[in-house]
DNA sequence: CACCAGGCAAGTA
DNA sequence: TACTTGCATGGT
């Protein structure tokens, strides 16, 4: 699978982010939202300079609800924002980089104790920002995965990525391809709304 | 108009 | 434990 992506869309250089914040902000203003609506909040973030976690504190949870208006559920997200941060700070001062020295099982745990942050948004985290080798489960993944008989479509989170681990030994690069690769083939070629996955790179399995 | 988008938490049985 | 529902905007 993962010869035939990268065959068909090359290096996708995900995650689109400057600093490892940033890309925090991004896995969770992107829960169940479409990554454009995603990209327009976080340029309001960047304009009223709010990219970072003693700013998010700082700012009035209404403000910052409008700021990210166009990620969706914004109420529900300005505070998961405020949590998250908050929790960085707490945990090593806002200093992303000290955080990033702890083991990855220890540092998911801690992630998600946050309020707003469960499985995937973690697991993002740990690979996107902390650059962790984690498999990150999605509902497009679930859905190529079992389409392709490899899981039931009922599999859950946590046997879905165990089966990736205790198969695959992926390092870093390669899952955050992968991944990437898996998100795009759904957008394109594996909606829900679509029957046919006629061009699509798996096509041959 | 209906449906979908890189989920999660809280409530119910 | 295994469902169900609220959260909300913007594109197709």
């Amino acid at each position: 699978m993962y010869g035939l992506l990268e065959d068909h869309f090359g290096d996708l250089g995900w995650w689109p982010a400057k600093t490892g914040f940033e890309v925090i902000v991004g896995a969770v203003l992107t829960q169940n939202t479409a990554w454009r609506n995603v990209e327009t909040a976080i340029a309001g973030l960047k304009k009223n300079r709010l990219i970072s976690p003693s700013k998010i504190i700082q700012e009035k949870q209404s403000r910052l609800s409008r700021v990210i208006r166009s990620s969706g559920y914004h109420r529900v997200k300005s505070l998961r924002l405020k949590a998250i941060s908050e929790y960085i700070i707490r945990e090593c001062n806002g200093d992303l980089n000290r955080m990033k020295r702890r083991h990855a099982d220890d540092l998911r745990k801690g992630l998600l104790a946050v309020k707003g942050v469960g499985p995937e948004t973690a697991d993002s985290i740990l690979l996107y920002a902390f650059k962790k080798p984690v498999f990150v489960v999605d509902a497009y993944t679930k859905r190529i995965f079992s389409r392709h008989g490899l899981v039931s479509d009922k599999v859950g989170y946590d046997d879905l990525q165990s089966f990736v681990h205790n198969n695959f030994d992926m390092k870093v690069p390669a899952l955050n391809q992968f991944h990437a690769f898996l998100v795009e083939t759904a957008k394109q070629f594996c909606r829900k709304n679509i029957k046919k996955c006629d061009k699509c790179p798996l096509g041959g399995l």
